[in-house]
DNA sequence: TGTCTAATTAGATAATAATCTAATTAGATG
DNA sequence: CATCTAATTAGATTATTATCTAATTAGACA
């Protein structure tokens, strides 16, 4: 599930300085310092804005000398909007077989608790790499996440987040790059046993 | 505009306990104990976002007995989700003529504040009339509030929330039926003066 | 009326987040 | 290099909110 993604979409637009910022991007690219003027606000609280809707991905941004000019995806914008309705009433139907569904259903249900979090990780090689799928599944496919990141991510879920995250470079769901994390492209997970 | 009602339905659903309510009541109707076994939750937690899901008016509910069912208004749902990519994308177009649209921006500008709020209540009865209209437009037509929340609503706007108040009344924006508070009809306002 | 169950309210706690000021970084350009 | 401007970071403040326990309300029904 992309739970977290959506969540986050939602929490990005549910506050009336960052809808009163798309209203503005709605008519063109603007700079920082544009947006500030327009709606009163200091740039530091205009770069925090401009973070979250950036994290989102429903903003993006271009570099002109020293002024950076955002845009909405207007593609992605739209996608997200109708993500939550589609995943409640036409829930995409996995390729994977039934047999293979329950089974990772039933790992999924013994090891994680009723709020999400993680009791333990499997020891059994197979039921880990079930386990470790699902928590990596919150995590956005091309993007870079500093060490810090991955980690409070991990602890959402478990607090030994060192261990979870080895696994996670062990087994190849993840690569390192001088500490930015990234997941690795999804067809390789299937061919990971 | 309604901007205040985006921001509420898009805040509402920024949140993953929610977003799991809704999960479950897309299969169909459920009453409070249910989602809080479901989600090990204990029972306020679950009145505290059924408040808000009902707020937004995507979530009703029916009483049997002394058990609640809770069901998702699928339509209403549907078009909020819509609705913010509808508005930035096609604005529609105001049947108020321009000068008169001048006008209530110029009066709008003068009285409400960067942040929102009300600076004061304009004395001239014109003027009044404007910035009452503006402050109403958060609240949702054929929706019945109690005074409480008649009151919370006001005082995001200014703290002094009974003179208001009672000017909505006063002035036929709204109507009270033993201290429960509805939106008259959109078209009377238009006659108002 | 007394009791049971579901729901709500009140009030506390802890976490999150919106905004600001002050300080810093990063490019551009004279 | 010196300086300018745009953007970001750090850190503080304040407001909001998700959750809990304990107490209360509201209906049903024996």
């Amino acid at each position: 599930m992309q739970l977290n993604r959506l969540v986050n979409f939602h929490k990005t637009l549910g506050d009336p300085t960052r809808i009163r910022i798309l209203t503005l991007l709605a008519t063109g690219p603007l700079h920082g310092q544009a947006i500030a003027g327009k709606l009163g606000l200091k740039a530091p609280t205009i770069t925090h804005h401009m973070t979250k809707l950036r994290d989102t991905g429903i903003v993006n941004q271009r570099r002109d000398k020293n002024t950076i000019y955002y845009h909405i995806d207007e593609k992605k914008f739209r996608s997200y909007s109708e993500a939550l309705s589609k995943m409640l009433y036409q829930p995409e139907h996995d390729k994977e077989d039934d047999s293979l569904k329950t089974q990772t259903q039933a790992v999924v249900n013994n090891f994680i608790a009723a709020d999400g979090t993680l009791k333990h990780l499997p020891s059994q090689r197979k039921k880990k790499i079930i386990i470790l799928k699902h928590l990596i599944n919150g995590l956005e496919p091309g993007k870079k996440y500093p060490e810090k990141e991955i980690n409070e991510y991990i602890k959402r879920f478990h607090p030994d987040f060192a261990t979870i995250r080895r696994e996670f470079i062990i087994n190849h769901f993840m690569y390192r790059e001088n500490n930015i994390y990234e997941l690795n492209p999804k067809e390789m997970w299937a061919t990971i046993e």
